[in-house]
DNA sequence: TAGTTTATGGGACGATCGTTCAGGTACTTT
DNA sequence: AAAGTACCTGAACGATCGTCCCATAAACTA
């Protein structure tokens, strides 16, 4: 047995998140309809034959991308929250901020999370990962008053969404009072 | 000139309706993805370049679709705002039974939906037709307390998003209180 | 009736797609 | 050093794509 790692598995390791990589820049420049073999080997900077080999099909490619896309906004959420906790009566302040951050400089980024989300109402295997930033947020806060913390999840996936398919992005002040409002208690 | 209409027009104008419900069908069963010229005429029952003649390009078909769709959401939530404001307090209950609706058995449509909103966070051009039905609601409901009513938009909105990857759709019952919460005075 | 306009549909062209395959390279093991 | 394994890549195949072209049928106009 060996116990340090083959060389080859590391770089073939290595290749494959850069091809991950390189298709979730492909999804939120064109959406998930323009990932095809060649363009996302041709965003890595790779021949196109290197997709089918670390991706059992393109629908492999397609999946793990947007896993992985759904691992980040997980990890981004759970800091949000700790952010915002910590800023106690502050914390509209930092979740407003947030959302006009991806709404603004992170749009392609978000358009992307919300692709995964109607791909993974398609697609049941999907659907783990794409609620996985929903999970951990609803382990994260407090269970004494669940329906006041699902409206509030429900409220910011509302405000990202219509944020969207606004002429200009919705700036923080403008969600500032809504966010408020949602978290307010009633 | 002639007043009454060209019985050819009329019968284009006809199939070419005929293909905008084949493409939201396809829509919906396949996604926007699905979307094909000969998908699309296959579902109606014609040639394929039955979709070239009446539609300049793909594109174009896959506009005229969600538009018309959009227009059909728009009057519909028209009807449900009615509904229930005549039902006063019981308006929640309306609410919580057509999000049941659209997350069940209505549910292709309502990821049709959703892809356009995708398509129109894309696409400028789409982004009027994706709103419409924001701002029908918006001009229906009194202006004294808009930022409630914001919120409470965005929360129908992300109660439909998260429905969809629910494994299998929430009843009335389940949304009944967030919707209730959404729509109670602060 | 002759001529014009509009809708229809069969066929085909070039482009792009996903995927396969065989040969080659780099690393590890024996 | 030889064998085995894993990664890499150029070339190509068949399928499907959007779109164009042209002939035909039907409806309207003069």
């Amino acid at each position: 047995m060996k116990i340090q790692s083959d060389g080859r598995k590391v770089r073939g390791e290595k290749r494959r998140e850069e091809l991950i990589a390189a298709a979730l820049r492909v999804i939120e420049r064109d959406g998930a309809a323009g990932v095809t073999h060649r363009t996302v080997a041709a965003e890595a900077g790779v021949p196109t034959t290197s997709t089918t080999y670390h991706f059992s099909s393109l629908d492999d490619l397609l999946i793990a991308t947007l896993i992985s896309c759904a691992r980040d906004m997980a990890t981004e959420v759970y800091w949000m929250i700790d952010r915002a906790r910590s800023r106690g009566s502050r914390g509209a302040e930092e979740v407003a901020g947030l959302l006009a951050e991806a709404l603004g400089p992170s749009r392609g980024r978000t358009m992307a999370e919300y692709e995964l989300y109607l791909l993974a109402a398609r697609r049941p295997e999907l659907r783990p990962a794409a609620r996985r930033w929903l999970d951990i947020l609803t382990s994260m806060v407090r269970h004494d008053d669940e329906v006041a913390f699902r409206a509030f999840l429900a409220g910011i996936d509302g405000l990202l969404i219509q944020g969207l398919i606004d002429d200009e992005p919705p700036s923080a002040e403008e969600l500032r009072p809504i966010v408020d409002y949602l978290l307010k208690p009633h």
